[in-house]
DNA sequence: AAAATTTGTGCGAACGTTTGCGCAAAACCG
DNA sequence: CGGTTTTGCGCAAACGTTCGCACAAATTTT
């Protein structure tokens, strides 16, 4: 190791103490096999040796990749984006690639952070924020710098991947419609997102196939507070089942309705969407349609490596199935 | 906007397009006022014209600095460091720092991560994982890369910014005590975190002085899971108050409670640390020692700051008061 | 044994900036 | 009006890699 406070030890360090060209152990190190196995085995052995440590910027310059995804991130106080960046800081390492935070938290991605951003030559972008505006997309698309989304719908230039909103949401109104449930409430998110829109769709369309119609449809946006609110307007209207479009709000909800004196799931049942951790907990014990999360963000890496590969790889979008997870908190059929 | 597929437009572009020499384009941009101020004003006016974007890994290969920011972040189970990130991102943008995540989630980060990050020439890192073993430090220390801690005591070559964890502790046994409080419980995170470590030594510091010692002393990682299967241990020693030292426990031990069949605060006063949102929710109205964490990372980033300047300023430390908010999940003096 | 191919390595030019230094012209001084 | 300072800009060398091309030596082919 380099405890010694000398120069840098560089590419041109190392070729001079083997006696080599730059070249050459630029190309033994990353394995190219036009160098004999003997020179690469000594060259990685004096950079293990010297601690040399391979300059990204410099490789990066050269070479025209980075290295660099850049990752916009929704609302942080939904677990949701939380899980989904913890799952794909770990796989992209494994794949060599690193994030670059471009935004965190709730609305629209700062046009001039990114634009800074996409300064460091990004191999391509992540956005998982439901709410983003397409704007975001739209710069990165005029950068020609690849874009996937996830747990959202393309637009466009953007490859996409997805759950099925739609199926999970048919399958929980089917599963209460067994069950008996008849007097349905909705908690929507309106028009800001299209999985919460494709949700609410599938839910009702199952619903309006038995021939009903839900008793209270509540707009919320996605967050804990607004699923109470919606909630506390729900308990004077006593829905036998509410559907919340994702789970923050469904774990709203349904304290709203604890605290309005209804019992959950005797009085009333209620179940999300997303199957986030805290879903599990036991003094909520929800239950919800879970997206698969680790197989997506394994899927959009993929979709984004493809396309680094090449760059003329048409947009595709990925949809996966969606479980639904049964818990105390819903009488199901 | 550069709408077309040409080439990248660059400073050289520019130079060409401007009639001056690439190095005066630079300095233009950058504000030099050794050039004169038409200059940069023509200049300004045709970088925007042609929609020129400043090559960022350039920039850092060849001044040195990359604008990068390490960054590793705690379990993301616990909100607590989301919302770090989230203030982190924000206030680092108006910086005109990136961050690069090096790590998120538990446990340590992978050294081989690390190494292959500080290949970015990273400017400094942020590592705010309370249980992150001292590598990370000691890989950044090598490699001659500033470190700030926060919301974590310091280690060797690096400067940190914490909160008064010890006094918001004391205040917060102060308080119980007031009240009238006698069996106390305290559920701590064993050696695993020097905060969770403080808080404990603050709390019961303060109930020796009163003559006092905890009727219960539960381990626990610092996850709701965790918290909850103390809160369960807890149910048959009926504490009357029960100090946790992060929220994310106080809020399983409370719902254990809770399932145990005891009230709060009626039959318990349960208390945390942290003030994560969560805490905040109706349902918890948990009373707890905030840490300023929007202030910490202020200065944190001052630090960070500091040491890019002057690469020979002196580590340093910061603590911050931490302030208790009384909610209703504690009977307090 | 000469010719053709393969194998292993070096040369040098990028990549897009920044920055120390040099040098002219313009502004000031007495 | 000659001399000194200031102002404004250009030259060219970095920064540490990568990669196309050339080229010698070793190996195979005819």
């Amino acid at each position: 190791m380099d405890d010694s406070n000398g120069p840098r030890v560089t590419i041109v360090t190392l070729s001079r103490r083997a006696g080599v060209s730059p070249s050459t152990v630029s190309r033994a190190l990353r394995g190219d096999p036009r160098i004999s196995k003997s020179v690469r085995r000594s060259i990685a052995a004096l950079a293990a040796e010297e601690g040399y440590l391979p300059n990204a910027v410099a490789r990066g310059l050269a070479s025209g990749r980075s290295g660099l995804i850049g990752l916009a991130l929704g609302p942080t106080e939904n677990p949701l984006y939380t899980q989904l960046l913890q799952l794909a800081v770990q796989e992209a390492a494994t794949r060599g690639l690193r994030f670059l935070v471009m935004h965190a938290g709730e609305g629209a991605v700062d046009e001039d952070t990114a634009g800074a951003i996409l300064g460091y030559q990004l191999d391509g972008c992540l956005i998982t924020s439901a709410d983003l505006s397409s704007r975001a997309a739209e710069i990165c698309a005029r950068h020609r710098v690849p874009v996937v989304m996830v747990s959202r719908v393309a637009r466009l230039h953007a490859s996409a991947v997805t759950c099925d909103n739609r199926a999970g949401a048919r399958e929980m109104a089917s599963l209460l419609l067994e069950a008996g449930h008849r007097r349905f409430a909705v908690v929507h998110v309106g028009g800001r997102s299209s999985p919460g829109l494709e949700r609410e769709h599938g839910f009702l369309e199952r619903l309006a196939e038995a021939g009903l119609t839900p008793v209270a449809r509540e707009e919320a946006v996605s967050s804990y507070e607004a699923g109470y609110a919606a909630g506390q307007r729900l308990v004077d209207v006593r829905p036998d089942a509410v559907f919340a479009v994702s789970d923050i709000i469904a774990l709203g909800v349904m304290d709203a309705l604890r605290a309005g004196g209804l019992r959950v799931p005797e009085d009333v049942s209620v179940t999300g969407f997303d199957d986030i951790a805290e879903a599990a907990r036991p003094a909520y014990a929800l239950t919800t349609a879970a997206q698969p999360l680790s197989a997506m963000v394994t899927r959009a890496l993929d979709l984004l490596e493809a396309r680094i590969a090449n760059p003329f790889a048409p947009d595709e979008t990925i949809t996966l199935g969606a479980r639904v997870v049964r818990r105390g908190s819903a009488r199901l059929g």
